[in-house]
DNA sequence: GCAAGTGGTTTCAAGTTGAAACCTATTGTG
DNA sequence: CACAATAGGTTTCAACTTGAAACCACTTGC
C-alpha cells in the first residue's frame, strides 16, 4: 500500500465523486447541513464524531467545494459552514439513499423519519428515472455512452 | 478508538445504509454489477482492487443482502455474484451520484461516460423530487417527519 | 480576573487498507 | 497422464487512517 487509493482520475463519474464524499462521515455532514446545521459544534454534537475527524472532513468538503466557510452572522470571530450550489446538488443522492434506507433498513414496525412535502405534510414520491420523452425507465433500459457516442446520435 | 464506528443503530435512514455501502469500493462493485459483471475476477480486473479487499467487500455486500451468490451457469465449481432486489434498489443512488458527478466533476471539454436510454440513445432526464400530487420540490420544500407525525396528518 | 465555552490541533494506540506471497482446486496442453 | 496455467480466494505485514482524550488559543459571561 502506498496510500489509500484515490478515484480522482477515474473515467467513471460515479468513482470520482467518491473522493469527495465516499467516506463514513461526509454524507452525514451534508445531510446535517441540509437540516440547517452550520457550526462546528452543531455538527459535532449531532454526529458524535471526534473533533479531529470532523475537522478533517469539513476541510475536505470545503476543499471539494461542497461546503464553504462564511463569517458568523452574529459577528463572532468564528465562521460557519454552508452548502454551496455543488453541495446542494447532493440533495438527490440523499433522497435516493434515504428512500433505499426506508425500504430496506427500517425494522418491522419500527418508527423512523422520512421525507415529507412541507406544504402538505405528505410523503414525497419515490424517485423515478425517465427518458427524454418521459418514458419511465428501469435499470435494464439504460446503458452508458461516452461523449463521442452522444455526438453521433 | 474501539472500532470503526458503525451507523447500524442510527435512527436516521441515511446513516444506516452507509454501513452497507459507505466505503470506497462497495458502490463501485454495485455499479459494475449493474453493468453485468458477475465473477470475482471480472470485478477485480475492472476495479483494480486488491483481492483481499474485494473479497471482504463482496462478503459484506452478500451479508447485507445486496448481492447473492449463485452457482456458475457454466457448471464450474465457482459461483457468481448477482444483485438482489435490494441491490437493484441502489439504481437511483447510482443515477443520482452519476448526475452529480457529470455536473460537477467532469473536466472542461473532457469526454466522459453518461447514462442514456437504450431505446433512443438519448441522455436520460435529470432526477426530480415530486410531491404526492406531482408538484416539483426543491430541498427547501421538504422536511423530515417521523412515523407519528405522518399518522396525525 | 477568572471560569466556561467554542473551535479547533496534537498525540498515540488500535483498526483498516493494500501489495505481494501463498494456497487450493479446476481447467487446459503436450 | 504429467504439467502448467487460471480462477478464486486467504494470509502476512507495513503503511495509513481513525478515534478518544489531552491540549491550546481565543472569546464571552460574570
Amino acid at each position: 500500500m502506498v496510500k489509500r487509493t484515490s478515484h480522482h482520475q477515474a473515467d467513471c463519474l460515479i468513482a470520482r465523486p467518491l473522493d469527495a464524499i465516499g467516506d463514513w462521515w461526509s454524507l452525514l455532514i451534508v445531510r446535517d447541513a441540509f437540516d440547517g446545521l452550520r457550526r462546528f459544534g452543531e455538527f459535532q454534537k449531532s454526529l458524535g464524531v471526534a473533533k479531529n475527524i470532523l475537522s478533517a472532513r469539513l476541510r475536505n468538503l470545503v476543499a471539494h467545494g461542497i461546503l464553504e466557510t462564511v463569517p458568523a452572522p452574529d459577528g463572532s470571530a468564528h465562521h460557519e459552514y454552508v452548502l454551496t450550489q455543488k453541495g446542494r446538488g447532493l440533495f438527490y443522492v440523499l433522497v435516493a439513499l434515504r428512500q433505499w434506507g426506508e425500504t430496506y433498513f427500517s425494522g418491522p414496525g419500527e418508527p423512523y423519519t422520512f421525507m415529507v412535502d412541507t406544504q402538505s405534510g405528505r410523503p414525497i414520491r419515490r424517485l423515478e428515472v425517465h427518458a427524454e420523452d418521459g418514458r419511465l425507465l428501469s435499470p435494464g433500459d439504460t446503458r452508458l455512452a461516452d461523449f463521442r457516442n452522444q455526438e453521433n446520435s
